[in-house]
DNA sequence: GTGGTCTAGACCACA
DNA sequence: GTGGTCTAGACCACA
């Protein structure tokens, strides 16, 4: 995994998305136990207090669990991550679609326009 | 204008997109003279230091021009002002394609979503 | 405010009931500001990192909002606060009719005890 | 006996918990013999260390009485178990009255919303 | 002055 | 070894 922290956000909210996106894609399926908190630290050259953060925050969204001193846990609630997954996607393109249209772009435009993104990731 | 501000962005970030959005909107035209900074701190209800600082990001972007005591105006630069706005569309473009790819979602699928937002908004 | 914690749960959890009572009880109406972090700090005698964790449970929990560089709120919205008292009290009574169970008390039982309990507070 | 564990108190003592339950409620009845530390183990699906932790506190408190090779046995002394019924009952009261006053809810109060409770449990 | 983040490091409970 | 809490203290952005 690469960790290379962007300065416009919190360090402990970027680790959070990350672990999260590892769930959604699978990486860590459910049931699993996720890298320790002293690893984490170690692997993304934080403090442990960081780390423990953003789990603290997946912890509260249920994503993971934490069995005391087993380890943490990815949920095995599997309609937890999809209700996730489908959570932070809507929120993406709502994101999106208002700021086209804040540009003065409408919704058609900007499919259009994401249709000419498509063809230049073929090159 | 509305101003409600978002707690997740600093004040003076949303007051100088606020004035870009105006300004390649059209609503502010080339050549036009901007409210001053005192009539933007009054309607926004904050500090008139925090609306120069918006400025003068704008300034810095050669939107906006100061014209000493006499105000500050739209730049007369079409293509300052179309650069700007294509920068913006694509920063939004890449933005939306980079995160939706990172939880799965394919360019093509991505599109897809869109279309299916397109049909809600008929609604 | 007495500020002697128990060494039972975590001093970030004392505080923010503590705040969280304050709150219900209408010593910090809504809308009206809480005392600052540092404030608070020195007041527990606690580090102004663990009032900050305090907080940031009750703004999870929409209680407290925080407004920037102005400082921490109580929420305006009456409902949340409503919710919350509830909340808080059914959870005490469920606990409480559960740990009676379990001891073999009934809920007739335990309020026939709570009555002598009454009693006693008269003298 | 059923041994799902909740997160938030350590494992020794829910399962010590358990055992003065079935003490005090006479599944275990005085001068018994109680199961073993390894049967314990086996069926809470913990380490024996555990378990071993839960019955040190019970030993301590007098309930349980370790005959070396023998095992351990519930205390015949009633008294004892008696006692410690009360003591338990008496802090759940006193827990109970003490947070319900805290929310604002007088003991009068907290009895009324019992009787609502009871009601609830007859459906 | 306000909130907010992060580190270094200590210390604890549990298993 | 695992998670979890807390402190002291630095540093930053915003207004």
């Amino acid at each position: 995994m690469a960790w290379n922290f962007s300065p416009n956000k919190p360090v402990f909210i970027q680790i959070g998305e990350k672990i999260k996106l590892s769930v959604i894609s699978g990486k860590y399926p459910p049931g699993a136990q996720v890298p320790t908190v002293r690893q984490l630290a170690l692997e993304a050259a934080v403090n442990p207090n960081t780390v423990q953060r953003a789990f603290s925050v997946l912890e509260t969204e249920g994503i993971i669990i934490s069995k005391g001193t087993a380890g943490k846990f990815v949920t095995e609630d599997i309609s937890v991550i999809e209700e996730c997954r489908k959570r932070m996607a809507q929120k993406i393109i709502d994101t999106f679609v208002l700021d086209m249209n804040n540009l003065g772009i409408s919704t058609e435009n900007a499919i259009y326009l994401l249709e000419l993104e498509k063809g230049k990731e073929k090159l």
